[in-house]
DNA sequence: CACCACATGTAAATGGTTACATGATTCT
DNA sequence: AGAATCATGTAACCATTTACATGTGGTG
């Protein structure tokens, strides 16, 4: 029952975003991503407007090509194949449970190339840095995802502090 | 301060390789990647072989030709240089503290196109898995990394645990 | 009108991927 | 000797990136 997706993660990602605000354009997309705090994907248009392209020809976006004023501007909505697909992203268990690309344990596999005192510092500004995260809300405007991202840099603070005993 | 680095975190991490292990073939580096139960990263030889040679050119890595038999052998070390480049990556915090990419938290933040009885059971199962992983040990031959791994998959439970009250 | 922000793309480069080819070594 | 496995690559493809080009609508 794996149901592995087919969908990339910023596909994925993107569709999502069309479904939750019920219609979109490839540019309010892009700005979503560009805006949130997730440096992982730019956002940037040359990602985007392809893949808006993609996911309608295959079938998970319709195109409401609302030609408003001389320029082509397009608005896309997800399709009922696109909700399935979608479904099926969000419900990849084995997906989910990835160990992704995490860049602070990437270099904690690694800090025994750091001497010991920078060791301690590197660990140490890093958790003050995430504590500096926390004081800014990064998405003023959706109660939902501020609380998982606040709940995700408190999780990250307090592995932190778990690692001692580890390193 | 910032420091930003020149590697990707492929680069690093495979340049972090050679140094602890005191030298390696690009085919050894290649096959602690694919090893690792860290999908994210294929450990192909595709991959891994330019990179190495891309590591070479930029000084940061040398080539010790141990042209044994008649194909040829290369046996990289690390560099001065490249020790340096290593630990200006190894130190950047604001890398560190970034986001990366999360499966897991990808899905949270896009769950609410998810009935929520589905919602329940996506949860259930990701703790599961997660727990079913605990079990083995992914890292039997380095200590460190076990544990390591050990309390990032710890840590990544309690977030679930502590997300009902977000969700 | 001039300018600037908003919006829609395209082009070239990058750093990966999978799939393939093939040489060398070890096992039966 | 033949087969399996270890090892070293290359080729074609892919989803991104950065940088650029250009149209459009509102504001001084």
């Amino acid at each position: 029952m794996a149901r592995t997706s087919t969908l990339t993660d910023l596909e994925a990602a993107a569709l999502a975003q069309v479904a939750e605000k019920g219609g979109a354009t490839s540019y309010a997309v892009a700005r979503a991503f560009a805006q949130s705090p997730a440096e992982y994907w730019s956002g940037s248009a040359g990602a985007v407007y392809p893949l808006m392209e993609r996911l309608l020809k295959r079938g998970w976006l319709q195109a409401n090509a609302g030609a408003q004023g001389k320029r082509k501007r397009t608005q896309y909505q997800i399709t009922d194949a696109g909700r399935q697909e979608l479904e099926g992203w969000l419900g990849d268990v084995a997906g989910a449970a990835g160990m992704g690309m995490d860049p602070l344990r990437t270099r904690l596999a690694h800090l025994g190339n750091l001497p010991e005192a920078k060791r301690r510092e590197f660990l140490n500004s890093v958790r003050a840095e995430l504590v500096a995260q926390s004081a800014v809300p990064a998405w003023p405007d959706d109660q939902r995802l501020q609380a998982l991202h606040a709940s995700w840099l408190a999780n990250r603070i307090a592995w932190i502090d778990q690692l001692e005993r580890v390193l």
